[in-house]
DNA sequence: ACCTGAACACCGTTCAAGT
DNA sequence: ACCTGAACACCGTTCAAGT
């Protein structure tokens, strides 16, 4: 099925360089995704790779597109989106994304940040339209809470990616905090253990955090509230 | 009042160095800011700053802390918070970062990024989780907050310094945008104009995005609501 | 069409040496 | 104590050349 060269080589696509980066990102980072590093991955001179990518910029726009592309598989298609309340088709969307990005660590800082006219951004952000709108927010409201929500969630997975622990061990750090002299730092001292924590696998926490802004920011805007929401058709203006 | 050496030149001080790779990642971002860039702008060899800082991760942190020092002047000393409702502290408080990392927005991915145990970053976590305790929370939960809105505020200013917009001109979006089957991207084609443009200066719609997200789950985990918090006493446990 | 080879202007960092 | 100089192993990228 691969393409093959008459020299019994595999040729080179682009695909395959995507997928090999990404794999070069998860298992030593983003800053291990070289050109140079990735053709000798795949066996190929370094100059071979800038026939596929015009520079280094367009591989790293590749490797985000990947990643949009597998939230939208798993989000699946546009008549999956199921017809209960608008909270949890907007977390389930959301939620897609977290666990790509989770996948992907290190790169999701390049998600939604460049610029995303590609047809997996672009379903995307019509998922997350539909849903907004149907919850009753106007197309400018709902575009920039699509916008903030989505960064927002790729921001909580990219920060805790880029997130270097210089100060060795938990314990050390512990101890150091509880050290702090009580009368300037009491509340540092009192929250030394909870401090000293890494914390946990809750992007989950900080998604709650979203969608509660955005509960609120819905309350504020539209005068019913859930459940049930009024018949908003689909194109035409509100009702009457 | 700078010291000298006998030869009369200025002496390199880590500060000086500091303050120059701010200005520099201001200017020209923070790629710009590389050992022998800065060496040749401070008329010093790329090694002299290896007296200084370890390594290049070293300098970073040391911008880093750059700015949460920054941060600790605007939101003054502790006895300064004021006696306001603790939304209103907290938004001040979230406010003076915001202010600060949106001064330096190339450097703002580095801050709360690398554990800070400086005297800013824990004087600033000192402010947060003093007013968040004040406001009902456990030490744990009010660490959980503390540390996700932090990274959230800062998150809100990096992603959108990470941007890079590929596309040009946002009228060739726009008519792009315009221009897909309406069929498939009915919300999309609806909300051209609104994607098309960039989303202003609105890191403020952000935080309140944060803020109605931690009201929300004060909401949920104290039994009285605001205003008049209950006497919390300072280390005691809540009461009787 | 697809890839190689040599070359250029950059990196961070080490190590020995100067004052 | 504070800085220099030469060197090493890396970068991204261009340009001419091979098949």
């Amino acid at each position: 099925m691969k393409p093959r060269t008459r020299n019994g080589q595999d040729l080179l696509t682009p695909a395959a360089v995507v997928d090999r980066a990404l794999m070069l990102a998860d298992a030593e980072g983003l800053g291990a995704v070289t050109i140079r590093r990735l053709a000798h991955e795949l066996d190929v001179t370094p100059m071979a790779l800038y026939w596929h990518f015009a520079s280094k910029e367009e591989l790293l726009d590749a490797m985000a597109d990947g990643l949009l592309t597998e939230m939208l598989a798993i989000a699946g298609p546009v008549e999956t989106v199921p017809a209960g309340p608008w909270r949890q088709q907007l977390a389930a969307l959301l939620d897609a994304q977290c666990t790509v990005l989770r996948a992907h660590p290190s790169v999701a800082p390049l998600v939604w940040t460049r610029n995303n006219l590609s047809d997996a951004a672009l379903r995307l952000t019509e998922r997350m339209l539909a849903v907004l709108r149907r919850a009753g927010f106007s197309p400018t409201d709902a575009t920039r809470i699509a916008r903030r929500a989505a960064r927002m969630t790729t921001a909580l997975v990219a920060v805790r990616a880029q997130f270097v622990d210089g100060d060795g061990d938990p314990d050390r750090v512990r101890d150091r905090l509880s050290a702090l002299p009580i009368d300037e730092f009491p509340r540092v001292v009192e929250a030394a253990v909870a401090l000293s924590g890494c914390d946990g696998p809750d992007e989950h926490y900080g998604l709650e955090l979203v969608l509660a802004g955005i509960e609120a920011e819905a309350a504020r805007l539209t005068p019913f509230s859930e459940p049930n929401p009024p018949p908003t058709p689909d194109r035409a203006p509100p009702q009457p």
